[in-house]
DNA sequence: TATAGCTTTGCAACCGGTTGCAAAAAGTTA
DNA sequence: TAACTTTTTGCAACCGGTTGCAAAGCTATA
C-alpha cells in the first residue's frame, strides 16, 4: 500500500539504513549515497511515517491542545493562534473538547496512548488539577490563561488578574462613577475570584465605595444577559459595572438597552479579553486587553522548552493587560492629559515590570 | 520510563501475546488469563501504546481536521461539534490550519506522515483540489461545508446554496421590496457564486428587480462592514441585501447605523449561517440557517463509514436550510397567516424533500 | 480411558522505522 | 605503497505492539 523505507532501500539498491539516515538530520551519509536514495524516494513518492519513527526516538511531535472553553468567540482566535505557532515549529496539535461530560482523567489516558510530546491546557476555568495530572505522569504541561500563584504545581501563563481588576477599579473611579458594582463570570472561576480581589482592594485602597458583588452562571452572552436583566429588575443599578469578560459585557450591554437606559450616559461597563468583536462599530466595549498573542507565544516557547530540558521547577508567569478605552464607560472629569499621564505610570508600576518569579 | 507490554507481561508471568490479548477486542483469552494480566496492568498503570498498536492494524483513529475558516465565529461552534463528535466515536481530531501560508500539499504530507485514518475538510472557500489531492493519495476524506455537484470527485456534505439563493428571493420579494441587491463574500468563493445563481434565478423566475451585485473582500466583519459603507457612500443603497454571510451582515449592519440608517425600516438585511451570536437580542438578524449539527454528524457518518469499506463513489449531500425571522429584514405586507403558509408550502419543495444523489 | 474437537497459549515473524557497532571504503600522510 | 585516520555502510537488535501458526490444554463423547 504505502510506500516504506525497504521499498525505496530495494529501489535504489541500498540498505535499509542508507535510507533511514538520508531521512534523518545529522545522520552521516555520503553525497552519492544521499543521490541515489532521494531519486529513488522521489520516483516512489516516498515520506517516513513519523508514528513509526517515534517508537524509537520517543518524539511524537504531537501535543495535546485541551480546552473546555467552545463557547466563548474569544476562544476561535486562540485554537488560531495556537495552532499557527505550533505549526511554525513542527509541531502538531490533537485537540481535546474537555466539556462537562468528559472526564479530565479519559483525556489524560487518550493522550498518553498517543504519546504526546507535551500538552497545553488552555482555559482559565478547568481546574489546576486537570493540568497538574499530565505533570504527574510525566508529561510536559503549560497551564493557558491559568492562575497566577508564587509556588504553582505546574507551569502557567496568563495575565495577573488582580491588576486587572485594579484597573477596572481605577477607571471607573477616575471617570467619577460613584455606585460601581462586580458582575463576575462563574463564582467558582478563578480568574473571577482573583479579578474580584484586586478589584475591592483597589476601591478600599483610593477610599472608594463598595460595590455591589454579583455572578453570571458562566462567561456566556445569555448568562451575561440574564444576570444584568435580574439586576435591572430586582435592584437600583450601579451606575458602572465590571463584567467578567467581553461576552458577558455584551450580553448585559443588550439588556441594559432592552431596558431603556444608555451606555454610557446612564450606566457604564468594562469588560475583559479584548475580542476583536468588542472593537466592531456596533459594539465598542471598553475592555482590558489580554496579551493573547504573548500569552500564546510563551506558552509555546515555555512548552518547546520543557521537550528539551524537562522537569525544570514550574514557574506562574504573568504577563500585562491594559485598558482599551471605547465607548462603554463615560468621559473623562479631569483634564485628561494629565490625569491620563498619572494613571499610565500607575499602570506600569502595577503591571508593567515583569513579575518577580517565584524563586 | 513508560510501561509497556514485556513488563505486563513479566510481572503476570505470562508470554506477551498473552496481555497484547488481554486489551484486544475479540481476542482468545481464558478469565484467569484475563484476570492475572489486568491485576498486573493495574498494578503497573499500563496502557497500550496506541501508535506502536497502529503499525500493525494499520489504523491510528487518528482524523485529521482541516480549515482556513479560524476568523468566523460561527466556526468555533463547528469545531465544537466535531472534536465531541469525533471523540464520541473514539476519534481524534489533529487540527491543520490552513490559512494561505500554508501550503496544503504540506498538510497532505503531514498528515500521510500521521498515517491518518481519513481527513475533514471543513471549509466553504478552500478549493476542491484541497480535498481531491487526499483522495487521490488514498486517504479517506470528506469536504464539509463544500459545493454540491451532480458528480462530485470527493464526498461533500454541505448545503444546497442555491436554494438558499433562492430562499433570500423570495423572501425580501414577499415582503415587498422592490430594489435588491446581494452583496456576496469573496467572489472567487464557490458558495458565493451558488448563492448568486440561486437569488438571480428565483428573481428571474418570479418577475422581480434586477439587483445590483457587490462582492466582499472576505466573510468578516471587516469586509462587510467597508463594502457596506462604499455602497453607501458611492451608490443609492437598495432597500434590502441579501448578504453573503451572518458575520458580514453584521459588518454590514454597523456601516448601515453609522450612517444614520434604520435597519430593517430604511434598508433590509438577511444573512446566512445563524451563528449563535446573530440570534443575541443586539443583533437580531434575520438569516438563513445552516443545518450546522446535520452536516457535522453526517460528515462524520460519511467518514466513519468509509473507513470500514474505502472506496465507494463519491456522493454529494445538500441539507435542507431554512429561514431564521428576525429584526433586520420588513414586516409582512399581506395577512401573515395566509401568506406563510404559501411560503412555508414552496420553502419545503424546494429544499425540504432529500435531494436526489447522483446515480 | 482413548479419541476427537475446541479453546487457550507461546513462539516467532512482522509492522516501519532508528541506531550501536564493526567492517569496508576512502582519504591522509610518510 | 604501506600504515594510519576518518568517513561511510550494512548488519542486527530494538522501539511496543499484533497475529498466524502449531503445540498444549481442556472438554465431551464413545
Amino acid at each position: 500500500m504505502a510506500i516504506t523505507l525497504n521499498d525505496v532501500a530495494q529501489r535504489a539498491g541500498v540498505s535499509r539504513s542508507a535510507v533511514s539516515r538520508t531521512f534523518t538530520d545529522g545522520a552521516s551519509v555520503s553525497k552519492v549515497m544521499r543521490q541515489k536514495v532521494e531519486d529513488a524516494a522521489i520516483e516512489l513518492g516516498y515520506t517516513p511515517n513519523f508514528l513509526a519513527r517515534s517508537l524509537t526516538t520517543r518524539s511524537t511531535k504531537l501535543i495535546g491542545l485541551v480546552s473546555d472553553n467552545f463557547h466563548n468567540p474569544i476562544f476561535l482566535e486562540v485554537f488560531d493562534q495556537f495552532t499557527r505557532g505550533l505549526q511554525d515549529r513542527g509541531l502538531r496539535p490533537l485537540l481535546v473538547n474537555l466539556s462537562e461530560t468528559y472526564q479530565a482523567s479519559s483525556s489524560l489516558r487518550m493522550l498518553q496512548q498517543y504519546s504526546v510530546d507535551g500538552v497545553i491546557v488552555a482555559s482559565s476555568t478547568l481546574p489546576p488539577e486537570v493540568s497538574e495530572a499530565f505533570r504527574s505522569a510525566g508529561i510536559p504541561v503549560v497551564n493557558s490563561f491559568g492562575r497566577f500563584s508564587l509556588a504553582p504545581k505546574v507551569d502557567v501563563v496568563g495575565i495577573d488578574d488582580e491588576a486587572c481588576g485594579q484597573i477596572a477599579a481605577e477607571t471607573l473611579l477616575a471617570r467619577g462613577y460613584k455606585r460601581l458594582a462586580f458582575l463576575g463570570g462563574p463564582q467558582a472561576a478563578t480568574s473571577t475570584q482573583s479579578r474580584l480581589r484586586g478589584f475591592l482592594s483597589e476601591l478600599q485602597r483610593a477610599g472608594g465605595p463598595t460595590p455591589d458583588i454579583t455572578f453570571a452562571e458562566a462567561y456566556s452572552f445569555e448568562a451575561g444577559r440574564a444576570e444584568m436583566q435580574r439586576l435591572l429588575r430586582e435592584t437600583t443599578p450601579a451606575e458602572a459595572y465590571f463584567c467578567g469578560d467581553d461576552v458577558l459585557s455584551i450580553g448585559a450591554l443588550s439588556a441594559i438597552r432592552d431596558h431603556g437606559l444608555r451606555v454610557p450616559e446612564d450606566i457604564g461597563l468594562i469588560g475583559v479579553n479584548d475580542m476583536q468583536m468588542s472593537g466592531w462599530q456596533n459594539i465598542n466595549l471598553t475592555t482590558i486587553a489580554q496579551p493573547f498573542a504573548e500569552i500564546i507565544q510563551t506558552s509555546i516557547d515555555v512548552i518547546v522548552d520543557m521537550l528539551q530540558a524537562p522537569k525544570q521547577p514550574a514557574q506562574a508567569r504573568r504577563l500585562p493587560c491594559r485598558l482599551v478605552e471605547r465607548g462603554t464607560h463615560g468621559e473623562l472629569l479631569e483634564t485628561g492629559g494629565l490625569y491620563h499621564g498619572l494613571w499610565t505610570a500607575q499602570q506600569e508600576a502595577l503591571v508593567g515590570a515583569p513579575a518577580a518569579e517565584p524563586q
